[in-house]
RNA sequence: GGCUAUGUAGCUCAGUUGGUUAGAGCACAGCAUUCAUAAUGCUGGAGUCGCUGGUUCAAGUCCAGCCAUAGCCA
């Protein structure tokens, strides 16, 4: 047996600034299998992960809630690591960039990239909060889109034309933590040289470290020119202050990637086998890789090794991005019970059913990967309870019976044989990340086996004098192929594993087994390994995700900085928070007759109305209507309309007000209101 | 708008460098079986491989355009 590798393994920081949910998830046991193959494997992998716990939005967070920065990433931090061991994740060291180890190596790192000349300053305009007195990212800004006129758009990029711009290009801009006008205000920052890189990285993101899709996909920065990349924030900032720049803090997307150092040295500390510059050292043997989402693939592929590269430590070898989680087929929402939290599926559902579904959907590849959940239930059932463990549950009763060894036969040597070298395939997947092809070979061993042990029928011999050694030939090589079986299951099923250790009464379940059989080998009693899962445990976990949804009060701005990290899944969906009367009171909703109703040239989905709303007066309308209705469809109705809505500029003119209509997708009605009533009535 | 992906059976997905009648699992129907957590085995129906063109003796696979969906544009 060759060299055992050593490999350094991560999974992306997890903000401290919400809960864990099934999508962080996704990669965590990602990671967390391939991990565990790579010890099963007999190599030596060690597993990091931190919280990402600086930025703006974890300042304000805890500014909210009462507390310190540092109280609150405590607290979050307890909630994580609670969170993962739940779903048996495995990090050898889960630790925080709020930590001195971090510090120092975001110090060492700036230095050295200061030292080499990496790092230039310059005095950049930016928006001001002149009530909290606050530098405004972005995001923090809201107003009216420069090129569309849409209302409340953020400060970078408009939701409705899609347009890109600078916050101080917005009309009207309000602070979205005080509503005050912000002020432009000048403040020094400093940049990191990325351009200087590009050389590097061109070869670099070529060289096998990432996927086809996602090299591609980078070459768009890499062809064109790449920017300085902002890594100071002005004080108040929750994080490392910069060596000798009072008042300048480390952007937190600066030091997160640090944190998986920070965590690995901590680990080391405490370990005598393990050593640092062994890792990351910048001509080191040693093996890293980085699990990641698709969303942060510029900061892991374009600006961290960058940093890695000047401040002369090793590159990682590879940077593996994954895909979001879908539910039954849609983005998760709060509303639909689908933004499921780590802590409430726990409480309804065994962790081994979602870490055996992820994987067997999971591929290398950067798709968005589909929890359906009634697929998930008829998969997880059939394929582990219907098939795998019915082998070996199908099979002790017979070894019981025959006294609780099993064989000294190998019924089967061929098929044995066949069994053991599948594991090679099986292992090439795992380690290529391709663990949706890896559980359909080892379900098609698990039939296999099933179709054997029915072809032989020992409940048939069994009744038969003089056959009992048969019956045990047979139903222990059943048990050969269960334990095969479980052992390429292993890193995917580890309590389970841990289950089946003690019902074959072994010690190890690693790959490095597999050639061994258990002949004349003494077994103990079948207990059942796993349960069912039954549907109205699924409909009791989507019941608890909408009180979840619901309890978690969302006044106040979203704190956004993070987005990128914590990016659309994430966002708030309304579902149907109460209100006062008087909100409601708000929205002056009138009757409305359609005077004319016409198609927009270049418009998929409007359609213009011109309605009376009484008093002489007409208004312009558009309504998204178009795959519904047709234009003769809708004249001379009387329709609800949102009276006292802000005009909106559109792409094709200005929209006065909103047509209600109930439904949305396949069905959509628009709301009419009785011919009788005059338009401009009131509705209230 | 530009870019990167995705689109194959009711559902979830495989389909290697183009090569015979396009596959699996689940679901569904029939039969067998009853050792097993009603699990298993056998048989079967089901698909215009998003659409339209093109290259080729041959296209799910290559090329172009279009449509739909998702994401990215620091």
């Amino acid at each position: 047996m060759s060299e055992p590798r050593k490999i350094l393994v991560t999974s992306a920081l997890p903000y401290a600034n919400g809960p864990i949910h099934l999508g962080h998830m996704l990669e965590h046991i990602q990671t967390d299998i391939w991990v565990r193959f790579q010890n099963s494997m007999g190599n030596m992998c060690t597993y990091v992960c931190a919280d990402d716990t600086h930025g703006t939005a974890v300042m304000l967070r805890a500014e909210k809630e009462g507390k310190t920065p540092e109280d609150h990433i405590k607290a979050m931090q307890e909630e994580h690591v609670r969170d993962f061991r739940g779903f048996l994740i495995d990090h050898h060291n889960y630790y925080s960039t709020h930590s001195e180890e971090n510090r120092y190596f975001a110090e060492l790192i700036y230095t050295r990239l200061k030292t080499n000349g990496h790092i230039s300053t310059r005095t950049i305009r930016q928006l001001f909060d002149p009530e909290k007195e606050i530098f405004l990212a972005d995001r923090f800004v809201k107003g009216t889109c420069p090129k569309c006129g849409s209302e409340d758009q953020y400060g970078d990029a408009c939701e409705v034309c899609s347009a890109t711009y600078e916050p101080n290009e917005l009309v009207n801009p309000k602070s979205v933590y005080t509503g005050a006008t912000p002020v432009e205000k000048e403040s020094e920052h400093y940049f990191f040289t990325l351009p200087e890189f590009q050389g590097m990285l061109r070869e670099w993101t070529r060289s096998g470290t990432l996927q086809d899709s996602v090299a591609n996909k980078l070459a768009e920065w890499l062809d064109a020119e790449l920017q300085e990349w902002d890594v100071s924030r002005d004080a108040p900032y929750f994080g490392f202050e910069i060596p000798d720049a009072p008042g300048k803090y480390f952007y937190v997307w600066l030091d997160a990637p640090i944190g998986y150092m920070a965590s690995f040295k901590n680990l080391c500390d405490r370990r005598d086998d393990l050593e640092f510059d062994e890792y990351w050292k910048k001509d080191s043997k040693a093996e890293l890789y980085h699990f990641i989402g698709k969303d942060i693939i510029n900061f892991h592929a374009l600006f961290w090794p960058a940093m890695l590269d000047s401040a002369d430590f090793r590159k990682p070898d590879g940077v593996f991005a994954h895909g979001y989680i879908t539910v039954n087929g849609e983005k998760m929402s709060k509303s639909r019970g689908t933004f499921i939290m780590a802590k409430t599926y726990l409480e309804h559902l065994n962790p081994e059913y979602l870490r055996y579904y992820y994987a067997a959907k999971l591929g290398a590849g950067v798709e968005d990967i589909d929890l359906s959940l009634t697929d998930f239930a008829q998969r997880v059932n059939s394929d582990l309870v219907g098939k795998v463990i019915n082998i070996a549950s199908r099979c002790a009763g017979f070894i019981k019976k025959g006294g609780g060894s099993l064989s000294d036969n190998v019924a089967e040597p061929e098929m044995l044989a066949a069994f053991q070298q599948a594991g090679i395939d099986i292992a090439g997947a795992y380690e290529r990340r391709e663990f949706s092809k890896a559980i359909r070979e080892i379900m098609a061993l698990a039939d296999r086996a099933n179709e054997y042990i029915q072809s032989k029928a020992p409940w048939v011999m069994s009744k038969e004098e003089g056959r009992e050694q048969e019956v045990q030939d047979v139903c222990s090589m059943g048990i050969h192929l269960f334990r095969l079986i479980a052992i390429y299951l292993g890193p995917v099923l580890p309590a389970m594993s841990d289950k089946v250790k003690a019902f074959l009464n072994v010690d190890s379940l690693n790959f490095t087994d597999r050639e061994t059989v258990l002949t004349g080998h003494a077994i103990n009693k079948f207990k059942p390994l796993l349960t069912r899962i039954e549907m109205t445990q699924i409909d009791d976990l989507i019941e608890a995700s909408k009180e979840d949804a619901a309890a978690e009060a969302k006044p106040g701005p979203k704190a956004a900085e993070k987005k990128k990290a914590e990016s659309k899944q994430d966002k708030p969906e309304e579902g149907s928070q109460e209100i006062e009367f008087g909100d409601f009171a708000k929205v002056d909703l009138r009757v409305a007759r359609v005077i004319e109703a016409d198609h927009v040239e270049g418009a998929d989905k409007l359609l213009k109305l011109k309605l009376d709303v009484g008093n002489g007066e007409t208004r312009q309308v558009f309504s998204g209507i178009k795959s519904h209705y047709q234009p003769e469809d809708l004249t001379g109705k009387n329709v609800v309309l949102v009276y006292n809505l802000k005009p909106r500029k559109m792409r094709f003119g200005v929209s006065e007000g909103m047509v209600l209509a109930a439904g949305g997708g396949d069905e959509l009605w628009v709301m009419e209101a009785d011919s009788a009533v005059k338009p401009g009535t009131k509705i209230s």
